[in-house]
DNA sequence: GCGCTGACGCGAT
DNA sequence: CATCGCGCCAGCG
C-alpha cells in the first residue's frame, strides 16, 4: 500500500484538543466564590506552561456555561481593560458569588473575611 | 517560514 | 507597590 490512507490525523492534533478538553475541565472545576490565575488553571489541567493558552481557549468558548469568571491574572486583577464590558461583567459576577472585588482585583492577600482565607487558597494553593 | 499579537507570568528595577 | 523586560504558546497574514 503506497499511501492509501495515511493516518495523519496527527497526534498533535488530539493533543491540542486534549490539552483544550484538559483546560476547559480545569475552568469548570473551580469551585463557585474561588478563583484561579490562569498559570494556576493551566498547571491543574497539567500543561504548567500554557496560561496564555487557557486565555485563547476562553475567549474562543464563549456561551458554554463555562465559569471563565474565576479566571484571572495571577496579581488577581481581571484581565480586560477597564470598564470595557467585559471587565464589568466580569466584576458582576465575581461580586455575586461573594469575591471581594475592588476596582477590577480581587484582595485575596489581605484576609479579612472567611471569604478571603478560600480564596488565598484558591490562589496560592493551587500551585 | 517569519514576525506580530494576545483574557499571561515572573523576576528585576 | 507600579513598571519594564523577556520568556512562553498558539494563530494568522
Amino acid at each position: 500500500v503506497q499511501k492509501p490512507k495515511p493516518p495523519r490525523i496527527e497526534a498533535h492534533a488530539l493533543e491540542c484538543d486534549a490539552r483544550e478538553r484538559a483546560i476547559l475541565e480545569a475552568v469548570r472545576s473551580i469551585p463557585p466564590g474561588q478563583v484561579r490565575s490562569y498559570a494556576a488553571v493551566a498547571r491543574a489541567a497539567g500543561w504548567p506552561r500554557h496560561a496564555r493558552l487557557v486565555a485563547k481557549v476562553l475567549s474562543r468558548s464563549g456561551s458554554t456555561g463555562l465559569p471563565w469568571h474565576r479566571v484571572l491574572r495571577a496579581d488577581g486583577r481581571i484581565a480586560f481593560p477597564e470598564s470595557s464590558p467585559a471587565w464589568l461583567e466580569q466584576s458582576r459576577r465575581l461580586l455575586a458569588e461573594g469575591v471581594d472585588v475592588v476596582e477590577g482585583r480581587v484582595r485575596s492577600t489581605h484576609r479579612t473575611a472567611a471569604v478571603s482565607a478560600g480564596l488565598d487558597a484558591a490562589l496560592w494553593g493551587a500551585g
